[in-house]
RNA sequence: GCCCGGGUGGCGGAAUGGCAGACGCAACGGACUUAAAAUCCGUUAUCCGUAAGGGUGUGCGGGUUCGAGUCCCGCCCCGGGUACCA
């Protein structure tokens, strides 16, 4: 059997067959059909319908893996469900504002519209070529107008419903570059483009106040236990981080002022010895200005305040503190405790100030080790004594309360109740829940995101703007420049304006919206994308939302499926939708990931630029091009910024979409993390040729389409037969279980491996039967290579529209067993049983067997377990 | 640090608590070819053994079970997220 050669070999060129697979002709022709049929336009008056979202891409220009991964998960699952019947929804779009585009903007002066648009056009292009298949008409990119104009409503709808509110927070300020870095600009405390200290700046800013949404957002995990990932709901769970316990209130000793703590452990009240304030709490410079204190502290705290912004610094820096030089009274006895500044209490947490137990807390046991401050114990182990001056940690379990006044004598956790309905009467505390979930700030000091509808004016304050004066356009007249700011406040234009409620002079809000809140709504907008008057009518969505299946990467698992699930439920709450979840299932893919290369002075550096050893798909101890020294090589995500991303565009070219799309997911299961490699290409390639040469020589040789199946069969056609149910019973459970299409590919290569050793024996029809089920189940993943053997087996319509095969469980079923015999765990033998076979009747059987008698001699039989259609195991002394 | 994943042959991986390594890649041997590529057939966890056969083996250490890659406890390593990358 003649096959072909792999495209971009030595002489691959070489025409073998007067029926070649020539992938390139055959993916044209079918993506102009699919086209002119609209085989991917959604009906909206249909009635069995599926939303198929795959989540939007950031347009940088290029394709890369992960897209490549998300979308062709997308399309299978698309066009199984337009298999079976429904009405698809599947639309593509553009997350389109960022900073990337901004940087390039800075970098080399030219505006990101224009550099924006140009990368979508490449990226369309791409993924046309890729035989994905979009409602393309239904198309949308947050930052043109259109899209943008109805975010900016949406934030005034949730500034009327005072969803929308201003703040102070914390950003990383580099002074030089005048502008607020992202937490990824910012390494080892320096700016990345300038190399300077970073510093915090408190900024007034704008936020949704989601932390009000955190139980309703716990609540609807209700709803998607079992249709979302577990680990996703977990990570969300973690996020939002919903904590029992109690506010207590404590005074400054020397001026009287209330500072409020929250704690998990009101039980260990009695042990408190210090308290510590977060270093942007506004207290500390209140506290400390004009005494003595000052000059000892400010000093400390202000390097504290230059320290990184984000969770995993905070969590992972040096814990360090200082004195205020005041003390807090313990509402509980009366006692005087210092008042410190503390590195580890976090501003944006609870209430900005924490309570040490150094006894019963491992974080202050620490803490008061290394600044010698007292430890008081109050909770005793009933098996031991702790002493507070021996002991080396924390003591955390539960155990007797002592020292603790009323409360003594009572195991701890029993008493907690009765202790917080006494800070109650006491008027000291109160029950309370607090969640880790922080409200969203959503300002950006940024020009290329959608501008915040605001206006500032002397005489009216803060003024939205009239929902009949959107949008509010991002000005042309801007300067793109390092060390200015936000290019935003460089236009005249813009800047200046009229208060639409004095008639006066007002100045623009300046900030622009998180990219985040543009994601937070776009699924919505495509089942309504042209609508003029409004971000979309309700009565269209109730057709569409929610979407059936999301697809997307794992790194979204909080943050943006967070931020989508409380948009869509403050919406719900205004009444302009009917459902509180956007998303009826998840599922995740892994990341893909590929080695990349780091050198100290160049940064990181493409593989190019790396010399030494190559072994297997990276570089092993490789030295730096530029300057010799050795580079850290690092298995991470693939992403421009690190170098180490595949361009797909160039796979596409050698082996066309189809193959590029079977490899995609033949190999590993989707939701893994998934390594890069090319080296596995080879063998989707193998499966389409081989299956292609098959099929064109059987031909001639198959019955005619639609001819009846004989009733009388032999042995190879019932084996091939089985096979052939069998595999279509796996792909289908595939698509609609868990995404394992790497197991369903590898039944489809051993039914492909079962014909090619018995077609000589089968009947026509049996054979007509199998490749037609075998093309018909790998439709959805190789849908071009489908359609043309579909046409050359002689049908008329379009694969697609042939409906999905339906595999006869009674065909499928195997009708012989082979069972191990196992002695003490270890397999002694192997014995052929009809299916269901009983178990006394195997247990007979076995006993009988000499393989198996051999082994028990002299022996006692201890106990004999039959497992039917598995296997037996027969435990002997 | 915290939360979530993962660790099985040379490689990607398969396995409702029930035969570890399906399927594929790579490698090796053979067929075809003047030759190479492609294609086809075969071998391929590892150790002992000529063989028949037997032992060991799913990151490490314990445990539960007739039976553990799978469940439980304690570790190690790798990846993701950690709120201004998207």
């Amino acid at each position: 059997m003649a096959g072909q050669p792999l495209p971009g070999t030595a002489r691959g060129e070489r025409r073998i067959m007067t029926h070649e697979y020539d992938f390139h002709t055959i993916e044209t022709r079918w993506q102009k059909k699919w086209e002119k049929e609209d085989l991917f336009k959604a009906d909206p008056n249909a009635e069995k319908r599926f939303y198929c979202l795959t989540m939007f891409p950031y347009p940088s220009g290029v394709l890369h893996m992960g897209h490549v991964i998300n979308y062709t998960l997308g399309d299978i699952i698309s066009r199984y469900y337009l298999l079976q019947g429904f009405n698809l929804l599947s639309p593509m779009g553009w997350d389109s504002f960022g900073l990337p585009a901004e940087n390039a903007a800075i970098r080399t002066g030219t505006h990101p519209q224009p550099f924006t648009e140009q990368n979508i056009e490449k990226m369309t292009a791409q993924m046309q070529r890729a035989g994905w298949g979009y409602d393309w008409t239904r198309e949308i990119a947050t930052s043109h107008e259109e899209y943008y104009r109805w975010t900016q409503w949406l934030f005034l709808q949730f500034y009327k419903q005072d969803m929308a509110v201003k703040k102070t927070a914390p950003v990383n300020w580099c002074t030089p570059c005048g502008t607020v870095l992202a937490n990824e600009q910012v390494h080892e405390g320096k700016c990345e483009r300038c190399g300077t200290e970073v510093e915090q700046k408190d900024m007034s800013q704008w936020f949704f106040a989601m932390s009000r949404y955190a139980q309703r957002l716990l609540d609807g995990h209700e709803k998607l236990r079992g249709h979302w990932p577990d680990a996703v709901l977990a990570m969300q769970e973690d996020w939002i981080g919903r904590s029992e316990g109690a506010r207590v209130d404590f005074h400054v000793a020397e001026t009287g002022k209330t500072i409020s703590v929250f704690t998990t452990r009101p039980d260990t009240l009695f042990g408190v010895t210090f308290m510590s304030l977060a270093p942007e709490h506004p207290l500390v410079e209140k506290l400390v200005s004009g005494t003595e204190h000052e000059q000892r502290v400010m000093p400390v705290v202000k390097s504290m305040r230059r320290q990184g912004t984000s969770e995993k610094d905070i969590a992972e820096r040096e814990k360090v503190g200082v004195w205020t030089g005041f003390h807090v009274t313990n509402p509980v006895n009366g006692e005087k405790v210092p008042l410190w500044v503390a590195n580890f209490a976090l501003m944006s947490y609870g209430t900005g100030a924490v309570m040490a137990v150094p006894a019963h807390d491992q974080r202050d046991f620490e803490f008061a080790r290394k600044y010698d401050l007292p430890i008081k114990i109050v909770i005793t182990p009933n098996d031991c004594e702790l002493d507070p001056t021996t002991m080396t940690e924390a003591y955390v379990d539960a155990g007797t309360m002592i020292q603790s006044g009323p409360f003594d004598g009572r195991n701890n956790r029993e008493a907690m109740p009765d202790i917080i309905t006494w800070l109650e009467e006491q008027s000291v505390g109160k029950k309370t829940i607090n969640y880790r979930l922080r409200d969203w700030l959503i300002s950006r000091q940024r020009y290329w995101g959608a501008p915040i509808p605001i206006m500032y004016c002397d005489a009216c304050g803060i003024v939205p703007v009239p929902e009949a004066d959107l949008p509010v356009r991002l000005p042309h007249d801007v300067h793109f420049q390092e060390g200015q700011g936000n290019p935003l406040a460089t236009s005249e234009s813009f800047m200046n304006c009229t208060c639409p409620q004095c008639g006066g002079k007002a100045r623009r809000e300046t900030d622009t919206m998180d990219t985040f809140v543009d994601s937070s709504w776009y699924f919505l907008r495509y089942c309504d994308p042209h609508n003029m008057e409004a971000p979309f009518d309700p009565t269209v969505l109730q057709h569409w939302m929610p979407v059936d299946q999301y697809i997307g990467g794992i790194e979204h698992a909080t943050m943006h499926l967070i931020y989508a699930r409380f948009f869509t439920m403050v919406l719900h709450d205004m009444g302009l939708l009917s459902f509180e979840e956007p998303f009826k299932r998840l599922f995740c893919q892994g990341m893909v990931c590929k080695t990349a290369y780091f050198c100290h002075t160049h940064k990181w550096l493409p593989e190019s630029d790396v010399e030494g050893q190559r072994e297997g798909d990276s570089i092993k101890d490789g030295t730096c091009k530029h300057c010799g020294a050795s580079v850290r090589s690092e298995m991470t995500k693939i992403s421009k910024s690190k170098y180490n991303v595949v361009d797909p565009d160039k796979m596409f070219d050698r082996f066309g979409a189809d193959t590029v799309r079977l490899y995609m997911v033949s190999d590993a299961p989707p939701d893994k993390m998934q390594v890069w490699s090319e080296s596995g290409i080879h063998g989707a390639w193998r499966l389409l040729t081989r299956l292609w040469t098959l099929v064109l020589q059987q031909i001639p040789s198959l019955s005619t389409p639609e001819t009846s199946i004989p009733t009388e069969l032999g042995s190879t056609d019932v084996a091939l037969r089985r096979k052939t149910h069998q595999c279509v019973v796996r792909v289908t459970e595939a698509i609609e279980g868990g995404f394992q299409f790497n197991t369903a590919i590898a039944r489809c290569n051993e039914l492909l491996a079962l014909f090619r050793s018995t077609a000589d024996q089968v009947h026509p029809t049996i054979r007509r039967e199998t490749l037609e089920f075998v093309i018909r189940v790998l439709a959805p993943i190789v849908p071009h290579f489908a359609e043309e053997l579909w046409m050359h087996l002689g049908h008329q319509k379009s694969i697609f529209r042939c409906g999905w095969p339906q595999a006869d469980m009674n065909v499928a079923k195997e009708d012989e067993v082979e069972m191990p015999v196992q002695i003490n765990g270890k397999i002694r033998a192997r014995m052929q049983f009809p299916t269901d076979t009983d178990q006394a009747t195997i247990q007979e059987a076995v006993l009988d067997c000499p393989d198996v008698k051999k082994w028990l001699q002299d022996k006692t039989i201890r106990k004999i377990i039959v497992v039917p259609n598995k296997l037996v195991n027969i435990a002997i002394s």
